[in-house]
DNA sequence: CCGATATATTGATAGCCGTCGATGCGTTGA
DNA sequence: TCAACGCATCGACGGCTATCAATATATCGG
């Protein structure tokens, strides 16, 4: 039995988990860029900082010191971070806030289970 | 309290969730590494291939015709998989033996947790 | 030893990625 | 309307990566 209950909206959470089933090139392909998004030092650190924070968004602004990195060199790596799905971007005013997919952080788990 | 219980062997064990505590950079550095050995499609795909088998090993021999690749090219993806510690090495006679390194998969899996 | 076989390494090439300074764009407040 | 501000984009550079053909290394059978 293949059928899975899986939604279709999530590209990753339709995936196979990668202990179960052999991944076919388009799911590998997939989950390869969502791990991608992983690979880089800057965008974990970026990511636990907004995930650690006690409010549920975190400001752009807050992000550039910490992190060590130039304002464009965050926004870059803040843009592949949205573009794979893990974080949401919302523009109010004249700052950019960010807010953790934890929906996407768990359908990547249950790919690795 | 910050103290956790965590083998100290296991680079990617050591690491705190993503999803609780900031990141310090060495511990972000030891999880890009581990995720960039899953961000390749072909690596996906050999790690998937040797999970889904119902041998707990599988020999070099047979990755190369399924992954569309060449000889080399195997090798070289099988290498970065094992110095990412996720998967193991045997060697006996002429053939090399890969198994899965399941810990290693339930770590990372944690973390992102 | 020697040839055959399985795998690893080397060398070369093309494309991708992280980084930053400079610049552009949209928003706010005066 | 204009200056100041936050963020995104651009252009360029250096380093890294995936790939394969050629070659090296190791093991086995004879």
């Amino acid at each position: 039995m293949v059928t899975r209950t899986k939604s279709k909206l999530d590209p990753v959470a339709y995936c196979t988990p990668v202990r179960t089933d052999v991944l076919d090139e388009a799911q590998a392909a997939t989950l390869a860029d969502s791990f991608a998004a992983l690979s880089d030092p800057i965008r974990l650190r970026l990511l636990s900082y907004i995930a650690a924070s006690d409010a549920p968004e975190v400001c752009a602004c807050d992000l550039v010191g910490p992190s060590g990195r130039s304002q464009p060199t965050v926004s870059h790596h803040m843009k592949i971070l949205v573009e794979a799905g893990l974080v949401e971007r919302e523009k109010r005013g004249l700052w950019v806030w960010y807010r953790l997919v934890p929906s996407r952080l768990d359908a990547l788990r249950a790919v690795l289970g």
